[in-house]
DNA sequence: GCTCAACTATATCCTCAACAACTTTCCTCT
DNA sequence: AGAGGAAAGTTGTTGAGGATATAGTTGAGC
């Protein structure tokens, strides 16, 4: 009952799964850190780059990072702190605000991405034959959708609905 | 070159390849965390169960692990508080110490791992067909061995040379 | 219209990990 | 043998982020 326990197939897939996303992510990180952004507010502003008017409430920031609301809170103060990001209250909806990306967040985002993809294919999609990419991307969006929280779908109603003003 | 950069196959295979990570990681945690336990000190304690007299060195700890020296030193004064894991001298190298696995610490790894591996199987290996499975193992192999920092041979060296007493 | 529950953002408190400085011990070179 | 440097571990500080409480806002039911 003892030893081959912790050499369970399991283990190792999980070990293995976990080496190469952390691999991964430390590469990604430290490409950030020398443009003075980190993982998260990086994710904050693709995000915000990538939704209509480049703007999204507080609320649907956290439910698309992996953050609480108060996270974000705080993601958003240093972004607006460094001017990349500004915030703008929703006409619609008094308790809500929107995280706006700025005209110097977009041009942050515009020198970062090309160097962030070229790593990106340097270490990870770039290493693997076309097919093998393919069905490494199914297995993942299977595991994914296994382990989403829930439907991330009312979110972006609300989201689209605040934003018909 | 505004909407369709941020759009990019890179991105969402990378954003994909998170997704299904933290999700996996989040569910993982949570049932640690109902164990008393959070991730990396459970990762401390699976290292020390398969390491040769359930020891290992607080710097192969760390090698092992995302962790730094003295993040190590913090668990495992954490886990030796909870009487988990106790530190021990190296009789041959004064300057390091053992982190090594008590009674009470691997009995409570054999309470949880028949629940961990479930986990696993039920939100990760089992989703997929065996060959499908194995498939994305050598995908994952290949994304590791591309980004894992350096040689972890060196610190096995050094901790199976100081093991000889 | 009023009340109450749900929602949104923020403030406060706490945990945890990185970083840097420091101590002790080991090793190498002369 | 002794000096200088490298290595191992601990500790103070800093900062990020979760949990919870709080204040303001909305909407539904009466």
């Amino acid at each position: 009952m003892t030893e081959h326990l912790f050499d369970d197939r399991r283990i190792t897939a999980m070990g293995l799964f976990t080496e190469a996303f952390t691999g991964l992510t430390a590469r990604v990180s430290g490409q950030l850190a020398t443009h003075g952004l980190s993982l998260v507010e990086f994710e904050v502003l693709i995000r915000l780059a990538r939704s209509p008017r480049s703007q999204l409430r507080m609320t649907d920031l956290a439910a698309q990072t992996q953050l609480t609301t108060s996270g974000i809170t705080r993601v958003v103060d240093r972004l607006e702190r460094t001017g990349l990001v500004r915030r703008e209250a929703c006409p619609t909806d008094r308790r809500s605000s929107f995280a706006v990306l700025t005209d110097a967040g977009r041009t942050r985002m515009e020198e970062v991405l090309p160097g962030h993809l070229e790593l990106i294919e340097h270490w990870f999609t770039g290493r693997l034959m076309p097919d093998q990419l393919s069905q490494l991307l199914d297995s993942l969006r299977v595991v994914r959708d296994a382990v989403r929280p829930e439907a991330t779908s009312g979110a972006a109603r609300n989201a689209s609905e605040c934003e018909t003003r």
